[in-house]
DNA sequence: GGTGAAACTTCTAATAA
DNA sequence: TTATTAGAAGTTTCACC
């Protein structure tokens, strides 16, 4: 997949659109000195590339009641079982996350919880799937790190 | 924290910005039968009960030449030290997220890279900070689940 | 709570530079 | 590529249910 090229202008407007989606494009121009329509111009640019793949709300899960968050490593009897585990992790919804892996797991996936009773549901159920050896569950206390915005701007001044 | 309320109508309305922050109330409101009006007032009441956080943009990243995913599982030589770790780790932008953790790792990360060579050079920071006594690395071969939307349906059926 | 309409803001596409 | 512009579309407020 080829590396595509952003220029300064479009660095900004998106550093601007990550922190806030429903930032006006006409606050995008005055801060940037162009028009609005060169933002739009840029924007639908972008998103016809494939850069841009849409747009989505940061919800606070916590006060939804789901504030267990667990990472379960997954290791499997045979290696060519993983698109049927697979499969079966994606039917359980409080699964967000999952990557097949090199080192020790062959699976490696995020769960969001209620709670710890609820936790160990989930995990039950996924201990249950055929093919599922044995599963390594790490409970995170505490989300430390969550953000894209510092990559963001690494990346474009990487290039 | 508590869990707050929501009605059918406010979940609706998350369905569809979730899926995408710009979609006009208008529409939002035609589909559901209410007014525009009626939208915007829901919409400020779950930003202003903070249950909408923000909103955010999903790029391709793989488009961006950051093709590169693996998750670091940290041991630490005491569990002290993890607040400065975790201080010396907010400083390295690759790293996405991070938990502490119980189980097996003491913190656990996931870093985003150009390619090996640059996840290598990435992991040997991680490897040097203070109090890091060792790290255990899994590769992501292949992001096969990545969802939050599954989540949130259920979340609203949940209620 | 919700509505509907007015006033205001933003978007978008066409044209021109 | 970018700017301008004008009509279309969306947002927000408010008097009134």
């Amino acid at each position: 997949m080829a590396k595509f090229k952003l220029d300064e202008v479009d660095h900004q407007i998106l550093d601007m659109l990550i922190e806030n989606t429903r930032t006006p494009f006409t606050d995008i121009a005055k801060k940037l000195l162009i028009s609005a329509g060169t933002v739009h111009v840029r924007v639908k640019k972008m998103e016809d590339a494939g850069i841009i793949k849409g747009s989505s709300l940061t919800l606070d899960y916590v006060k939804l009641g789901y504030s267990f968050i667990a990472y379960v490593g997954i290791f499997l009897e045979k290696t060519h079982q993983t698109k049927f585990v697979l499969e079966r992790l994606n039917q359980i919804p409080y699964i967000t996350v999952a990557h097949i892996t090199t080192g020790k797991f062959n699976i490696f996936c995020k769960i969001r919880a209620k709670d710890t009773k609820h936790a160990k549901e989930i995990i039950f159920k996924v201990d249950d799937i055929d093919g599922v050896s044995r599963t390594e569950t790490m409970i995170s206390l505490e989300e430390s790190i969550n953000d894209k915005r510092r990559l963001m701007h690494t990346i474009f001044n990487d290039l």
